[in-house]
DNA sequence: ACCTGAACACCGTTCAAGT
DNA sequence: ACCTGAACACCGTTCAAGT
């Protein structure tokens, strides 16, 4: 057999004989990422598929990018760049507070495949992130709260949103015992109103944390400032 | 060239000539599955892994579970087996959900793969999954919890737990800044004790949600019992 | 410098063939 | 009924070769 002819290729971009602009560019995969992520969802979202969409080899994503994980990461603070942290410059912090995890909730509730990196991912890279991070530990602090506890109040309710994002992927019918016997789990699912669980779950537990943390920081004394 | 001669065996397991009980169950799959997840973790959890160490090939697997998502599922259901419920059978209900909440996330925080499964599957075929809920949801309505708020209560809770899992996995340097700008990042950080941060982080976010679903509670009012 | 195409070492899963 | 071995359609990544 001879080898078959080449298939047809996607329009040329390139130019011919002298140097030109190079097809790809870091942010140029990054937003392309974005795109097929909150398309395709998590398996969607192959170097295969990205090169594909940007009219290139996978292997020549490699040019720009070392490893998928560096994709991902690149995705994680550009989503993290659009969560809302406007509240930190006036409102109490409390309020604030609150603001940024419902921003942050529905942020990865769009990308739920992020949630794990998030969790794991040093901020050093992530020029985005570390500025957020930023702009909420100076909202704390202003707002009354012991420099020590600042990081940890933020990872409590960065624990929170996380956990809250992943539910929100959860089926309607999680907590149906189906043939199992359960009856207490029965009554609690029958009386629990409908619409959007996951949202009320969410509302009902950061305001618990709210209030709880508020109590915490009564117990601390006034700061300095 | 000639084919090479097969590679030495393990040794046999099955009878010769009559039928003897199969090499592989469920139960046995499950087992080993969890040793391997927590001897290499989530990438070390392959089909083709767990078949080697059960002296099995590969497609044997497939004579007793349907997919890898069924083993995985199986994995979780043998992990919330092992969550420690007691405290609902006696002490009030906020110590028996701190107990709860704890060893729930001890759980995961060995077993950070399944965090994003967990959030997603129906309980309808893990036994010692939904025997956790039921003791918890019993609880809780003991406890004076009206029965509309039982199931986020428990959401909240678990949506806590696991994000704070996640967290567990977090490397120590996880909000350097690195040679980005963020004074209060870093002040907050020189500020953080040190020893089990993923810990004092869980503990204040427990407390603070403790004390706030207290209030919550008082002001429902009382419920029948 | 940046891209292509072939290749590598894997995946999960299917299926005909054996006992 | 339950296992093997070959095969399939993928992965992420590397690398020599081209311009």
């Amino acid at each position: 057999m001879s080898a078959p002819p080449p298939p047809p290729r996607p329009p040329a971009r390139r130019g011919r004989g002298r140097p030109t602009s190079p097809v790809l560019t870091g942010d140029g995969i990054t937003a392309e990422a974005v795109r097929l992520l909150e398309e395709r969802g998590r398996d969607g979202l192959t170097m295969a598929a990205l090169a594909r969409r940007l009219g290139v080899s996978p292997s020549a994503l490699y040019n720009h990018v070392a490893t998928k994980q560096d994709v991902l990461r690149a995705v994680q603070d550009d989503v993290n760049r659009r969560i809302d942290c406007s509240g930190f410059d006036g409102p109490p912090w409390d309020e604030a507070l609150a603001r940024w995890a419902w921003s942050y909730r529905d942020a990865y509730a769009r990308h739920p495949a992020l949630v794990p990196i998030i969790a794991v991912t040093p901020v050093s890279s992530a020029p985005h992130t570390v500025a957020m991070y930023e702009r909420v530990s100076a909202g704390l602090l202003a707002g009354g709260w012991p420099a020590h506890l600042v990081t940890n109040v933020v990872v409590a309710v960065e624990s929170f949103v996380l956990g809250s994002a992943l539910d929100t992927q959860s089926p309607e019918d999680i907590f149906d015992p189906g043939e199992l016997d359960a009856p207490t789990v029965r009554t609690a699912n029958a009386a629990r109103p409908g619409g959007d669980t996951a949202r009320a779950a969410f509302d009902l537990g950061l305001e618990a944390l709210l209030t709880g943390l508020r109590a915490v920081l009564a117990q601390q004394g006034p700061q300095e400032g």
